[in-house]
RNA sequence: GACCCCGUAGCUCAAUUGGAUAGAGCAACAGCCUUCUAAGCUGUAGGUUGCGCGUUCGAUUCGCGCCGGGGUCACCA
């Protein structure tokens, strides 16, 4: 519709002799009052040309003529925007679109084609996952979705590391327990993972490896503890992660970079480049000739590595592997090592532009009212297994992405609870259900033969307003994933899906659907169940669970 | 001190990336079920968008300066 507007718009500025290389933009004004589309042309050529924009958009619009099937009318209000108004029947007779299309619809191409990988959660095996692990496990899982819906090919990739100092203090914290199971004076480490899962480990590795542990020399035995520790842990989070729905193509780990010996070509690459130097004992990266405030230490005067040499040989894999969009979930923890990360890519001769960094800002948890402080020492730390326990996934999973990724997010556990309709998760499902035992009912009254299918519908008699205003919305479905995803911002559709409820309540409310007059009964559930396969493919992009019954 | 995010209704948050009269949910108040799911709908009330300049036809959005909250600034990851 825009581009056959633009068409006849072109067309009167070139014959007004107005068209400048103005760009031609339409938007949905806010307000349906205002009209479905609008355009601030006049506004925009209004100083160029010399006159007033309202002058300028009466020019424009006594000269353009529509079709009255499709356009019912073309206005000029505020300071000079032109606006257009389509006929209910424009917008309802697209409806059979969606039933044709089912759940495929709201799919695109346009990324397709490109190779993309999705990098979250990315958590070292050292101890359960958290409420923020969550937060980033729904946002990096439903990008994910929404660049599949558009089209690109997508990888779910996992980074971690099990080796290292971490993964050193896990293995001396599970052996402490281990030994504590019968020495209970024996010394805890000072740093070490003070947590009730590490005592539950030790336990699980008592019942498998009995007292054979104690027998063996110490490097031996931690050796058995770490790779036990790690084993379960891992077992954990992917388990944990199942729940919400989460899995991944590839866990990528960090120690192959080492073995492959990625880590010394890239500090031989940098050397190379005079970006590398010599300094009190260890390897420091110019960074400043890159553009940032100070150097950093790439290898540590012991020869360890600091966490931003692989981080960065990591990123120069993703590029080797051929990916075309690498998006990197990050908590904001991390915001101050991406600009040395994406400086280290592009000295070496990637383009940083083609990495799409999403950071999300912490999660907080509310219970009656008051904040749950989050610590691993304390005993109050709540993992995400333990929330989605008390809330379930679906709760979970909205509630994570119901915010703006760079927004706090402030998760109420007592209204995440409420299984009534203050609880937003359950006004979208309702719908959605309501939707489906109205189906049922119509084909209990033979209204309709099947409740998944509608034949040859009138969708003409689509009249009243509530109806055309649910009909606009679910055709806007499209966009909003294209958007949504564009913009990287998963909340954008947990809104819109929520508007959909809306008109959808409203909708119900005004008209009543399996009525005697059989066409525009027919006509009403087809509708219904257009607004079914939007709301259940947004909820399969989010996702969350489609009920058929609540 | 430097850098990043946030500041919008009593509370939690939106606002189509610069558009028209700033919108939802919760909380408050008043209504609607003998009919397809009341986990719903309708209405009322609630605002100097932290403050001040600037950019322009037009600013919650962009720029600068303050104020307040959070975060990051390791030879920790």
């Amino acid at each position: 519709m825009k581009q056959y507007l633009a068409e006849k718009i072109s067309a009167v500025l070139k014959s007004l002799n107005y068209d400048g290389g103005t760009k031609l933009t339409f938007e949905k004004p806010k307000l349906e009052a205002h009209g479905d589309l609008t355009t601030n042309v006049a506004m925009v050529l209004a100083k160029t040309v010399g006159k007033n924009p309202r002058a300028v958009a009466q020019e424009i619009v006594s000269k353009l003529s529509f079709d009255a099937q499709d356009v019912a009318g073309v206005d000029i209000a505020g300071p000079g925007f032109i606006n257009f108004r389509f006929t209910g029947r424009f917008f309802t007779k697209q409806i059979a679109e969606i039933l044709a299309q089912r759940e495929l619809f709201g799919k695109s191409t346009v990324g397709a084609g490109k190779k993309t990988q999705v990098e979250f959660v990315s958590a070292n095996p050292t101890g359960p996952l958290s409420v923020g692990h969550g937060r980033q496990a729904a946002i990096g899982d439903t990008i994910a979705n929404l660049l599949e819906w558009t089209g690109h090919d997508v990888t779910r990739e996992y980074y971690y590391n099990n080796a290292g100092r971490q993964m050193r203090m896990l293995a001396e914290s599970t052996y402490a327990r281990f030994r504590q199971l019968s020495e209970p004076d024996f010394p805890f480490p000072e740093d070490g993972y003070q947590g009730e899962y590490i005592t539950a480990i030790a336990e699980e590795l008592k019942e498998g490896q009995g007292e054979k542990l104690l027998q063996l020399e110490k490097e031996k035995a931690l050796e058995i503890c770490k790779s036990f520790a790690e084993d379960s842990l891992f077992q954990s989070i992917k388990q944990v992660l199942g729940r919400i729905g989460v899995t991944f193509d590839v866990f990528y780990n960090e120690d192959s970079l080492y073995s492959s010996g990625k880590i010394k070509e890239v500090i031989d690459e940098f050397r190379k480049k005079g970006l590398a130097y010599d300094k009190d004992g260890a390897v420091w990266l110019k960074t400043t000739a890159l553009g940032l405030e100070q150097d950093r230490v790439i290898v540590k005067s012991s020869g360890e590595p600091t966490y931003r040499l692989p981080d960065i040989a990591y990123h120069r894999e993703k590029f080797k592997r051929g990916f075309d969009l690498i998006v990197d979930i990050f908590g904001a923890d991390h915001i101050s090592t991406i600009q040395e990360v994406l400086a280290g890519v592009r000295s070496l001769g990637y383009d940083p532009e083609k990495i799409k960094v999403v950071i999300h800002q912490f999660v907080t948890l509310m219970r009656d009212g008051q904040q749950v402080k989050m610590s691993k020492r304390l005993a109050n730390f709540v993992t995400l297994d333990e929330l989605i326990e008390e809330v379930g996934p679906d709760v979970a999973r909205f509630f994570f992405i119901m915010r703006a990724t760079s927004s706090h997010l402030e998760f109420d556990l007592d209204l995440a609870k409420e299984q009534s309709e203050k609880n937003p998760v359950y006004y979208v499902q309702y719908a959605h259900a309501r939707i489906a035992s109205i189906l049922r009912f119509a084909e209990s009254q033979k209204t309709i033969e099947k409740s998944t299918e509608i034949q040859n519908p009138n969708l003409d008699l689509l009249k009243e307003p509530s109806e055309v205003s649910l009909a606009k919305l679910l055709l806007e479905f499209p966009e909003w994933v294209e958007g949504t995803c564009f913009a990287y911002e998963p909340h954008r559709l947990a809104t819109y899906l929520h508007d959909v409820a809306t008109a959808f309540h409203r909708f119900y409310h005004e008209c009543r659907i399996v009525i005697p007059e059989h066409d525009v009964s027919k006509a009403r559930l087809a509708l219904c169940l257009a607004t079914k396969i939007v709301l259940s493919n947004g909820f399969n992009i989010l996702g969350i669970s489609a009920p058929e019954k609540m």
